[in-house]
DNA sequence: GCATTTAATTCGTGGCCCGAACTTTATGTG
DNA sequence: CACATAAAGTTCGGGCCACGAATTAAATGC
């Protein structure tokens, strides 16, 4: 007799139909907000009665309010719909020199925020984030916690979720997720910055039909989140991404990594800063912050270090664009802030390396503070499901007809 | 009033959770053929009375079809169902010098082929294959024919599939689907040759349970097809796939791209005749298969051609690895015969090439013919839905509890 | 005061999955 | 040979769900 592998497929039962459109809703309420019931059937294409259906259950559960009343021109007024603010996120940020822990709304607004340097011992930082964490449960004691989302500058595990690589941090081989969950009795979820950074960028940004982005984050290093098809790409053990370190010259200088003319070699802030070193001669350590203001002040070896950063930036960004076709490209960085300078700089680059067809959007992210409004989406995840109606679609159409 | 926009997400209607487990159902049915009814129930968690009434009704649409009789220790016996083998499917595979058109039968399995030379002319080409297709369908009058599926060495515009970029094949802006849609009077799908050997892969292969693969074919240049999250990534406008013409060196020899250092131009089979031209001094062109035949006579200059041929290939692939992070990369061309020299110098550079976790598994492509089987793929998407039960997962659960 | 218009709810219908009961068909066993 | 046992497959009642028509609610204008 042949053998069966039981572990079963997933299959569709009754309620799958009310959990879809539950996740459609609730993102519309979302997105669209203040919204009446009838412009959610208008807009989703459910009928009147089911969308007051499933506005009631979401409006029990709590993630839904009754706002005031619409005025039209003629006719009964709407109600207008709104999420509950009183649901609240718990993140944090954890950067190789800081670390911020941030209060959150359902929208992604903060309410309160702090931040504190990095411990170089993992057990120490759980700790303290822990502890910052517990005290913003305490201060707003009225607020109903859904989660704790973090980002970070690593890789791990995906099942067991213990950090196994994080090279500019030092925390190798932490549970983070289960010292937090214990001390604080939240779920927790983790993401790696880059990928977080899109989720911010889906969540929260003004992309909401971009099906395909790709995300580039520049600071001690270059990072990239996939985003295809309407939805993060996180790869065979979590590990996609990590296009910083592809070689892009094989002679070229050495890399943290090991090989050499990797691309955060060229384009990461502290490329930057050696280009400067070079030009200036100026041996003495300055940051990138630093770098930025001189720039400003019309130091032109500043400028001219700024100006290679980013074509070395575009020219790895080519990779991207042959590879993946994303739509848009998006940069988070200190070197945003150079907006102007970037620019066309990228876009020449690109240009150039575009084979055919329309070469991507290229722009820096919008608002600030990616990393934590993305990790505010990763916990949202949970409840709201897929923020991309696009991805939703390809999901419900699985039959494809 | 602020403006909606009333383009309908797609939202679940009563009939989604029978089009998902239909789907379910016939995969498990097409993979795990004969089955019985009881152990698609076991197999997929269905009630045993879901599986008869889907069964039923596949049947009915004649998918499906009971077979024999099984045996078993106690109790009455099961029936096993199977594929309906009477539904065909055609295919052609366009390359720049031969086309070939088959027929299949649903599990892939080919019934005949034909194979001839590429006219220049696209339209001349289209003609001649409707007429070798229309020679198929006359010839085999009892089978049903569910559509054509085409591959081909090129890209085209995702809505109108114009055919738009097509280097090696001289077929520019030809819509190449209309006109065999018309000629056949059956739907016509087309597919980008590499992303159609994933397809293969995928629906036909071993590899049921991956969810991120990369193919590479290995021809005159080098393609990729990029299968993340159980799902082909066709970018967004189609062209996803592009390593091929991803700078390794700014200083490398010219690529027909009009840009250096592409990497087809180290690791393609051209690269392979032109590392034989440069060691041998010999300009006699000759052709691939004469290059890897004189290499299986220990001929020392063609071995070492064919050696630096596979080293080059490994070095793009860390790419993909680092980027995407597969579980698994596949090498599909003629090269492949070469697996033996191959195998240890692409593990070699891509064991060097990983940061860290797995590196994945580099093998060569199931069977020959993945590009035809890959085009039946293609026909059957459309009834099937998504072929592997994990995408169905990411799928069902789009509210992600 | 009443037609008109729009929002929101109510309710009957049909699709679908679940699960228990039942039928069918096989293999022993006293 | 009747009967227990076992497994496959079917039937049927119940509950969940979306649909759509009818109804109710609440506003405007003539």
């Amino acid at each position: 007799m042949r053998r069966l592998d039981f572990t079963n497929t997933q299959v569709a039962s009754s309620e799958t139909a009310r959990d879809i459109n539950r996740s459609v809703l609730l993102n519309l309420i979302r997105r669209k907000q203040p919204i009446s019931r009838a412009d959610l059937a208008r807009v989703s294409g459910l009928q009147r009665s089911t969308v007051s259906l499933i506005t009631e259950q979401l409006i029990d559960e709590s993630w839904v309010i009754n706002g005031p009343t619409g005025r039209l021109p003629r006719g009964r007024r709407p109600t207008f719909l709104r999420l509950n603010e009183n649901r609240a996120i718990l993140v944090a940020d954890i950067r190789p020199a800081q670390i911020t822990v941030a209060l959150a709304d359902v929208n992604g607004q903060f309410l309160e925020q702090v931040a504190f340097p990095t411990p170089s011992d993992a057990a120490a930082g759980a700790q303290k984030i822990s502890s910052r964490l517990r005290d913003l449960m305490r201060s707003h004691s009225k607020l109903v916690f859904e989660g704790v989302g973090i980002s970070l500058p690593g890789r791990f595990e995906p099942v067991s979720k213990r950090i196994i690589f994080a090279p500019n941090l030092k925390w190798r081989d932490f549970d983070l997720k289960r010292s937090l969950e214990r001390s604080t009795g939240l779920r927790v979820e983790m993401e790696n910055a880059a990928n977080a950074c899109v989720l911010a960028e889906v969540w929260f940004g003004h992309a909401e039909k971009i099906r395909d982005m790709v995300v580039v984050t520049v600071s001690e290093g270059i990072g990239s989140g996939i985003f295809l098809n309407g939805q993060l790409m996180r790869g065979a053990h979590g590990m996609a991404g990590e296009f910083g370190h592809v070689s892009l010259d094989p002679a070229g200088p050495p890399c943290t990594c090991g090989r050499r003319g990797c691309w955060e070699v060229y384009a990461s802030n502290r490329a930057g800063l050696r280009y400067y070193a070079e030009k200036n001669g100026d041996s003495n350590a300055i940051s990138f912050q630093e770098l930025m203001s001189r720039a400003n002040s019309s130091d032109s070896a500043a400028i001219h270090a700024l100006e290679k950063m980013a074509r070395a930036l575009g020219r790895g960004m080519r990779m991207l664009v042959a590879g993946l076709a994303p739509e848009e490209i998006v940069v988070v960085g200190e070197v945003t802030s150079q907006w102007s300078r970037l620019e066309p700089l990228l876009t020449a680059e690109l240009g150039e390396g575009v084979l055919f067809g329309k070469p991507p959007r290229i722009r820096p992210a919008e608002g600030i503070m990616a990393r934590l409004r993305g990790s505010v989406a990763l916990v949202l995840q949970g409840e709201f499901g897929v923020a991309v109606p696009e991805a939703a679609k390809a999901a419900v159409a699985v039959n494809g007809r």
